[in-house]
This record gives C-alpha cells, sequence and structure tokens, in this order.
DNA sequence: ATATAGACAGACAGGTCTGTCTAGTCAATA
DNA sequence: TATTGACTAGACAGACCTGTCTGTCTATAT
C-alpha cells in the first residue's frame, strides 16, 4: 500500500506516500500518523518538511500538476500519430486512466470539494491546473491547424469541460464509457474546424 | 445561518439543516454537535431519527434529489415557451443556480468525491439521482421531437455529461459562464435532430 | 576526535469526533 | 390521575486528530 523505498530521501518518500493515499481516499481522511507510519518517517521530520498538512496537500495538489501534465503529453504524443489526431487523443488518452483499477476520478476536482473554500491555497492550486491544462489543449488545437486564437479557446475550453464531464461521470458510474461519449461530442464540435 | 422554525418537527429541522450545512461545507466538516445545536434539538433526538450520522447523509441525499429535480421541472417550464426549447433551457435553468451565491457545485458529486468509496450507500445514491437526471432529460428530448429512442438515450447522456462539466467548471472557476458554454456545445450535438 | 545536521521513536497536549447514557420536562392519553 | 412516549440538556467514553516536544542515533564535516 505504501511507498517507503527507503533509499529515497523523507521529503519524498512523504510526498509519494500522500500522493497515493489523499488520491485514494482524500486528503482529509488521512491522518498525519498514518502519513508518517506509511512513508518511514519521524513525525518531527514530517513537520519539518512540511509545517502543516495543508502545506503538505499543497504541495501534493502541485507535484501532482506536473504530473498529471507530464502524463497527458507522453499519452497523446504516443496515441496521436499526427498533430491533426492530438485534440481527440485527449479523449483516448483519459479512457486509459478511466480503466486503471486504481482511477478514482480528479484529485484536482476532488480536492476542491472536500476543502470546500474557494479561497484556499489548494483550491486556487487546482484552478491554476486546469488552466494550465486547458492551455495544453489549446496547443494542441493550435498544432492541430487551428489558427484562429478566440475559436482556439473557445474550443479548448470546451474540450475541457467534456474532460471534467467525462472524469465525473466516469468515477460515478465507475466504467470508462464517459471517455467514448466526450470523445464523440468533441468530434462533433472539431468537425469542420479539422476535418 | 441555520434554519431553526421550531414550529416544525425536529427530523424536518434536523434533515434541513443537514442539507444547508452538508451543502456549503461537506458531510465531514460538519459534526453532529454543531447539527444538533443549529437545528435546536438534543442529541437523543438526533439519534433517535437518524441512527448515525452515515443516515443522515444518506437521508440529505435522497431528500437533495427530489428536491433538484421538483426545481429543474419548474425552472425548465418556466425558461422554455415551447417543448423545443425544453433540452436547452436546462443549460438557462443551471446558469441562474451558478449565479446565486450560495451556489457550491453539486451536491451528489461533491459527496462522492468526499466519501471516497464507491460502494458506499451515499455514492450509489447519488448515482442513481444522476440516473434520474438523465431520464428527465430524455424525457425533455423526447418532447422536443426526437422518436428515436436510441439517439435520444445517447444525446441525453451527452447532455448530462455537459451539465456536470459545467456545473464542475463553474464551482471552480467562481462564475457562471460555464453555463453558457455548455449551452453552446449542446445547441451544436442538437442542430439537426431538432432545429 | 568532535561538532553539527538531520533522521528516528514515541510520549504528550489539547482539541474534535461519533455515539451512549442519565436525568428531567412536557403533553397527550388511558 | 397515572402512564407513556418523545423531547431537552448535557456528561461521558473512547477513538482520533494535529502539532509539539524530548531524547537517541547516525553520518558527515571539520
Amino acid at each position: 500500500m505504501s511507498i517507503p523505498d527507503s533509499a529515497t530521501d523523507p521529503r519524498t518518500r512523504i510526498l509519494q506516500t500522500a500522493e497515493a493515499l489523499f488520491y485514494r481516499h482524500g486528503i482529509r481522511s488521512i491522518g498525519v500518523d498514518r502519513l508518517i507510519a506509511e512513508s518511514g518517517v519521524a513525525k518531527a521530520t514530517f513537520y519539518r518538511h512540511f509545517p502543516s498538512k495543508d502545506d503538505l496537500a499543497l504541495a501534493f495538489i502541485r507535484e501532482r500538476d506536473v504530473a498529471w501534465r507530464a502524463w497527458l503529453a507522453a499519452t497523446v504524443a504516443r496515441l496521436a500519430p499526427t498533430p491533426r489526431a492530438r485534440p481527440l487523443a485527449i479523449f483516448d488518452a483519459i479512457r486509459e486512466r478511466f480503466e486503471d483499477p486504481s482511477f478514482r476520478g480528479c484529485a484536482f476536482s476532488n480536492s476542491i470539494a472536500e476543502v470546500a473554500q474557494g479561497d484556499s491555497a489548494v483550491h486556487r492550486a487546482a484552478a491554476e491546473h486546469k488552466r494550465a491544462v486547458t492551455a495544453m489543449i489549446a496547443s494542441y488545437l493550435h498544432e492541430a491547424g487551428i489558427a484562429d486564437a478566440s475559436r482556439r479557446n473557445e474550443l479548448a475550453r470546451a474540450l475541457m469541460l467534456l474532460l471534467d464531464g467525462a472524469i465525473v461521470t466516469a468515477v460515478r458510474e465507475q466504467s470508462a464509457t464517459a471517455a467514448d461519449a466526450a470523445r464523440r461530442i468533441a468530434a462533433t464540435l472539431l468537425a469542420g474546424h479539422i476535418s
């Protein structure tokens, strides 16, 4: 369950444990005692690296943002044979995620729901993540040949909304088919712009 | 903040208080002590009506399911001048919700994220709610003239996905504009089927 | 060799959580 | 009038929470 691997430094061990447990069970459900137990770290060490649990939660969000975007870039690159195929490949990529038995939804949306406070650091960091992903999508649309910037941004926003809708649907239905539904909608939107 | 109104019976008072507080702050964040304080009820009375806090959470979901669908029916009826306008009126309706300062996202999706357990009663009840809403959307599509059942169900599923995407976007961005984006996508999907 | 930094183990404080229990009040009914 | 049942008030148990603190051990650097 945990990711001890006592070779790595304590901070990394704590963060890796938090990534696994926070994603699986939520932030509030996981106590500091469990985190230190599973990461094989002393409590004082924990609080040396993360002054409070909230700081760890924030680090968790930021770390996952980087990892998630790297995953998307790599998976789209693998699945899309041509630049034109990249926008729709986003939905093939997310489908793979849905099929992973450890899939538990979007860590960012889940955290926003959990903290339930729009002015919290976690909320802001999660929102920032989605802006970054939307920018990635806009790049894919650019590479796919959509030259008009305002059209591109509107489409990027639409695909982001479809992606979020697919994720929340998949976790609720515990099924990967929402990815296909979202992909078909996206294809309809892109028809005529890319073809 | 609370909804005492000591005229009504204790069970209703507890449930109304839970609806307000659970929606605003989440289920885990609200303790039983706070619930009984704000509903003006003794602890023993609370546990007489709800054997555990989980039972109250489940009652909260079920109650909100009924209320939400009643709200959608009433609002679509008010906003759509003709049956053909009903499917898109869903997005005008949700926009009103987004503009309400007390809007805090989808109670069902939030609860699913919070409990983080696909086999929980709360998760199942929330999923059941969405199936019921999808059935409502299918009815609107039927009334709007989409005769083919399989086409209708696919479109209903698409509109539900758009609705979920819009909600998660609105709560994250703390803005109502996601409703318009979702409405435009829905209009594109419906073009040709309704006109 | 000795000092320093950082890790370990784990007790502890102070607070919160859910759920149980006792004791007393009040209104309706037999 | 006496009893019953649902209510209020709040103490309590036991678990769990975050965060602090003391003390020990090891590795590195001087």
